[in-house]
DNA sequence: CCTCAAAAGTGATCTAAGTCATTTTTTTTG
DNA sequence: CAAAAAAAATGACTTAGATCACTTTTGAGG
């Protein structure tokens, strides 16, 4: 979509030539000959940068740029002062004021693009969504580089509960998952993990101890990436703020299918659903693979007895929906197994 | 804490004197005699504010303002360019390329002061952390105030799942319980909602269509806010950044709890912790209080039959724990209770 | 205050799944 | 490669809690 740019000032000349000068670059412009409709249209069209006078009558340049920076909907956009004046004093009165820039009449129009484009591009930079995924790649490589990269042996403990959380990890390879411990010791996983996956951020974000567990199940490689380093980014990035507050709100998606599922769902319907969710996250994508996971592992995510599991499997065995090669788990076809938890 | 200052100039009684005068005013500040060592100092000390000048040798100030920006680190610190050159082209060159303002020797120290104010104030506005709680109370006064007030009776569905989630929820008052439906109909109540909480965030969050239902449990005011402001405000403001992702977070936690519960919590254990989340959420602070709330909800809360609750209520009654009058329930002692989920 | 539908409670029955003890299979290791 | 240890499977038994059918209680509305 074209950037909208708000033109604000009571010459018609210079607003009218202005204004074709930026459609003719292909920005789409809106035009305001007084400070009090400029107000308006800015709040009502959002422009993605403006462009003031100042002196103009019913309501100057810097009115405009006080009621806009009042207002958080509009306080962020980029604004620039057009103006005659070349004192001095006037220029920086509109800086101190809160302006992003200040063009003196009168100015080329490869001035006025250069200084609409930066002050677009500034602000994409450090705000403002749209082109996220360009922004996100540099910040989180960022990320990682600043963090130190552990082999871990399989079954090795990350985290424990209780833990004051000190890193958010970055899974550059191997399995891990995450789970709770009930007080007998039978233990419920919640999420499982892979290549490229963060895990421990959520008490991180929530501020409070660790309320879960975490450990790899086979030998794995992760980055611990220094908690100040996160929230730093995480505040001041908003590609990460989306990142992860889609990240988070996805968690708690696939918490409450879960939690549906303990509920009403028999065992043998969790179990399937189980290594279904194993095959996804460990296995290729056809639609027969092959995955290797503990009973006990495989009961924790169902949230059952490992014994339970092994009748199951026995029974799935035997229906020919999966087969076992050792201790590996063969499954013959993703459909038929997600036929039988539905 | 005092803001860091950062001057790179090479110009050793601009710098010293500029140092001094902003000491005296009460900032930190950090000098650097070049480029190169200039923005070592703004990598490692991350200052709020950095001055620079622009004709110096080993890295000019284009050169620093360059390198600063490729670093997401230091790539939203307010940059000021401090040069002699009056000269318009080598002011646009440098707002170009996204300085942040301008100013030209000589300055006097109260330009200084201000436009050093002025950015940080700018940069305060739309982003960096702080003052959260200050910020975050109009912020969330101006979502409630965009939003349409509405008032619903007892058991009226807000939202269902699969539908495109348009708005954000605020319960005014009254009480709202967000609930998934199993296959068959049997509902599962994963959060209850009262006075002060927003709701119906979660789907917004990440983008999908809603996966879970809400109802109100008795007559409520609710604030309806529209999707757009609010996703508009989510990743503007940090202070509502930092609100929601607290929020997403907490509510994971919650449930993972709540699911621990389900996978090995025995039926009599799981009432007893329903009764006080909704004691806890709609009764009075006391030890012992009254609730009411259907056998139904109760049910749908415990993840169980409705009979089975009856006869857990009937258990509890018994052993003193709870009264019952009319279909009221007595929580006679909370603490009790708690010992019965334990 | 009475009526009546909805909500709550109870009784009897049944089964899915937990538990514990034991055997079999797989993996590890000296 | 054999022995030991760990993991998985199986068998026998038990029970929590679901289900269905029915009764009792509650509270809304005339």
């Amino acid at each position: 979509m074209n950037k909208k740019v708000l033109i604000i000032e009571d010459n018609d000349d210079i607003r009218e030539s202005t204004a074709e000068v930026l459609d003719l670059a292909g920005y789409q412009t809106y035009t305001a000959r007084n400070g009090k409709t400029g107000v308006d249209l800015a709040t009502s069209h959002l422009p993605d940068v403006i462009l003031c006078d100042i002196m103009m009558p019913e309501l100057d340049g810097y009115g405009v740029l006080y009621l806009l920076g009042k207002n958080p909907k509009t306080a962020s956009i980029p604004f620039i002062f057009i103006t005659a004046k070349t004192e001095r004093a006037d220029m920086r009165k509109g800086m101190e004021m809160g302006a992003d820039d200040y063009l003196t009449k009168p100015f080329d129009d490869l001035e006025l693009f250069k200084a609409i484009e930066s002050r677009f591009k500034k602000k994409q930079q450090s705000g403002s969504f749209g082109g996220s995924a360009a922004s996100l790649q540099p910040v989180l490589d960022e990320l990682r580089r600043k963090g130190k990269v552990k082999t871990l042996a399989a079954k090795q403990v990350i985290y424990v509960e209780g833990d004051e959380p000190t890193h958010l990890y970055y899974l550059l390879q191997g399995q891990v998952k995450t789970y709770k411990r009930f007080k007998d010791g039978r233990e419920l996983s919640s999420t499982l993990y892979h290549d490229g996956d963060f895990f421990g951020f959520e008490s991180i974000c929530n501020g409070e101890l660790y309320a879960d567990n975490s450990a790899t199940l086979i030998s794995s490689e992760i980055i611990q990436i220094q908690k100040s380093d996160f929230m730093e980014y995480l505040l001041n990035h908003q590609s990460v703020s989306k990142l992860f507050i889609s990240l988070l709100s996805g968690s708690i998606r696939d918490k409450g299918k879960q939690m549906l599922q303990l509920a009403y769902s028999s065992v043998r319907k969790r179990v399937a659903d189980a290594l279904l969710q194993v095959a996804d996250k460990f296995g290729n994508g056809d639609d027969s693979c092959t995955i290797k996971i503990s009973r006990d592992d495989l009961a924790a995510l169902v949230g059952t007895a490992s014994e339970t599991v092994s009748r199951m499997l026995a029974d799935f065995k035997e229906e020919k929906l999966i087969e076992k090669t050792g201790n590996a788990i063969n499954i013959l076809s993703k459909e038929k197994l997600w036929n039988v938890k539905q």
